[in-house]
Formats: structure tokens, C-alpha cells, sequence
DNA sequence: ATCATACTGGACACAACGTCCGAAATCGAT
DNA sequence: ATCGATTTCGGACGTTGTGTCCAGTATGAT
């Protein structure tokens, strides 16, 4: 499978493009082996094997680099997907297994850039959340079984934290007792309680 | 509400105690203003009034702060919720509706740790999930309505990311199919659609 | 073969980090 | 009120990483 790299748009010169892949495979590298915030953007053009001046004729910054790479491979993604013919049968929906497949085969990318994004606090209080979650659902038994406990742990707490971190920001037009009535109602469909 | 701030165990002298307190404070209130990364010790520091080697003797640094500031925030939490007595109704999960209601009593606070947290990756990946969602989402008609789709939106893309990254990790004993598999039962379920 | 373009490597100023110290201020206890 | 202990202050220091610039060299396109 060929990757298309941020820029390809149009004829490129040949070392253009080599430089940008070269770059992008380094972030990429360097990321699952210390992470994303202790990287410099001269570790990454020592394992690049580029001039440091060199980086910044491409990318402005660090983050230019990685939201750059993760473009590109998304953007492959959504051609693939694309190319196929969707068969939607019982499935509700389309776009998560080519992303579960892309993950797989590009598994280090992912890795690269979900796990292991640094960020401190989305970790701690994610964990927090778990371990709630994790308690009130070690107790009922989770829907018709099948479904491992800690899948739906996962599934639940970062059903929560997305909902918590959409509704803080919206002037709170819904009051606590009613994002919590509708989280509730999904949340608990979700695991297939009883209502 | 008083908020016990981190490290109040046992007698602590009153300058110390000021100081942690002032200091937590102003990355509170700097967060929402520039965004976590933008942010420098210095900058903390001058907000709060305090010379910036004192800092350095309470902290090591900008990231222990932040996490010291979170963790006595979810301490005081916890301590709220064990001194009511649960009330079990026909709800499924206890946790969440505490932390809705200590989210909008703290917004500042759960604003600056959860949303600005910087990290454009996740925004990125996140907002490309929530896109598909969303297209999904707006031809079924969501469950037995009541539900705003936007909130289902969140509630899915969430557990979708949170289900990714957690099976990233785990040397995916799980093929991407059955992974797949248990997310549509979920994800479906939540919606409400008819298996 | 020639020209345009990209890469190089080193120098530069700058910003922020984390450490250290003596002097001043503040606390807790007598 | 006094005194010893502790904390805070402010400033200086070396270090690291950033982003820019330039002149020289290498490489691709035609």
C-alpha cells in the first residue's frame, strides 16, 4: 500500500518528497520510543538524516510535522474506503472497521499518535473515569455477555469524557440532571440493561 | 465549597499553603486564556505573585503542577459523593451525575483541564471521527428520539477513540473484525437500533 | 549541459528551563 | 515580644531547544 505524503498535490520534486517522507517516518519512529513531547525537532532530523535548516523549509513547527503525517495517512484512508463498495448490512456503522483494519496495518503509526499523545491529563482523569466505570460495572453483569468488561469499561468512560468535554464549552444549556439523564439512557442501553 | 489543594496532609506552614494555593489558582485561570502549552512558568508564576525559585521548591514542574491541581479537585470529589448516601434509583452509572454537577459548579476548572488541553492530535483524529458519526447518525433517525444527535455524536466518536486507543496497545488479540463486532453491538445498542 | 531549485551546516539571537545563593520576610512556639 | 526555623525572594547562571539566515554545494528537471 502506497502512502500519500502531506504535499503531494501536483508534480513534486523528487527530493521534496523524499525529504517530507524521510521526516514523517522519523516522527513516527520516534514517537513510540519516547514520546511525542520529548521529542526535538533535532532528534527528528538526526534520524531522518536531514539538515535541521531543512525541516523548516517544509514544516513550521513540531506539529506541523505530526498533524501533517496524520493528514496524509487519513486521507489514504478515506480513498481506500472510497474505492470499496460499502456493503451495509446489519451494521450500524461504516466508517469503523476500515478504521479498525487501517489501525492494524498501520499499527506503529497509530500507536504513535493516539497512545502515546503526552497528554498528562486527559490520562489522569481518563483513569479516574475507568476505575468508576469499572466498579459499577464489575458488579451487573454486562448485557448479553459476549462483550468483555474492560471493552465496555473503555467504551463507557470515553463515552463520558467526550460528552463531558462537548458540554462544558456550550454554555451549558442543558442543566447537569439532563446530560446526565440522556448519558444515562444511552450509557445504559449501551451495556444492555434493562430499562 | 473549600477545596483541599494538594499536599494538605498533616500541618503545613501558612506561607506554603499560600503560595500552592496561588499557584494552582493562576494555571487555573491562565489554561482557558492561551491554552496548556502556551503557558510558561514564568507566566504562572507572575500571575500568581510568586517568585519563580519558589516554584521550582512546591513543583518540578509546569506538568506537576497541573496534575497536582487535577488530582485535589477529584480528591474533593470523591470525598463529596462518599458523604451523600447513594441513591440507586433506576439509573445504571453513579458517577456520572457528581461529576456533571461538579463540572458546572468548577466550569473554569474542567474547562482548562479537559478542552484547551493542547493537544491537537486528538482534535484532529477526534473531529474526523465526529464528522463520520455524524453523517451516520443524521440519516438514521436516533433511537426513540429525546436524544439531541449532537450529544450522540460525542457519546459515540468518544467511545469509538477510546475503544481504538485501548485496543491498540493490548498486541490486538482481538482481530480488527471481532473488535468491530462489539463496537456495532454497543454503538448500536446505544443508539437504540433494532439488532 | 545548463539552470533552477533544494539541501547543507554552521552561526546567530532568543526564550524558557532548572539550579543555586544570600538576604529578607514570615511563621510557630516560648 | 522575642527568637529560631522555615519560606520566600530576586537575581544570576549555564543549558537546551527554537526559528532564522546565509553562502556553498548537490541534485533534479528539461
Amino acid at each position: 500500500m502506497k502512502i500519500e505524503r502531506a504535499g503531494d498535490t501536483g508534480t513534486i520534486d523528487r527530493r521534496v518528497a523524499r525529504t517530507r517522507a524521510l521526516l514523517q517516518d522519523a516522527i513516527i519512529a520516534l514517537i513510540p520510543e519516547r514520546g511525542y513531547a520529548a521529542i526535538t525537532v533535532d532528534d527528528i532530523c538526526r534520524k531522518a538524516n536531514v539538515g535541521r535548516s531543512t525541516f523548516y523549509t517544509h514544516y513550521t513547527d513540531k506539529d506541523a510535522l505530526r498533524s501533517a503525517t496524520l493528514e496524509a495517512h487519513l486521507r489514504s484512508l478515506s480513498r481506500e474506503q472510497l474505492s470499496k463498495e460499502e456493503r451495509t448490512g446489519s451494521r450500524v456503522f461504516d466508517f469503523s472497521l476500515p478504521m479498525f483494519e487501517h489501525a492494524q496495518a498501520f499499527r506503529s503509526l497509530h500507536h504513535a499518535l493516539l497512545a502515546s499523545s503526552g497528554d498528562t491529563i486527559h490520562d489522569q482523569m481518563r483513569q479516574r473515569i475507568q476505575r468508576a466505570v469499572r466498579a459499577e460495572l464489575s458488579g451487573k453483569r454486562v448485557g448479553e455477555a459476549g462483550v468483555p468488561i474492560e471493552f465496555a469499561v473503555q467504551f463507557i468512560a470515553g463515552a463520558f469524557l467526550a460528552v463531558l468535554a462537548w458540554w462544558l464549552p456550550s454554555d451549558m444549556k442543558l442543566s447537569p440532571a439532563h446530560v446526565d439523564e440522556l448519558f444515562q439512557k444511552m450509557a445504559g442501553q449501551a451495556i444492555g440493561a434493562r430499562g
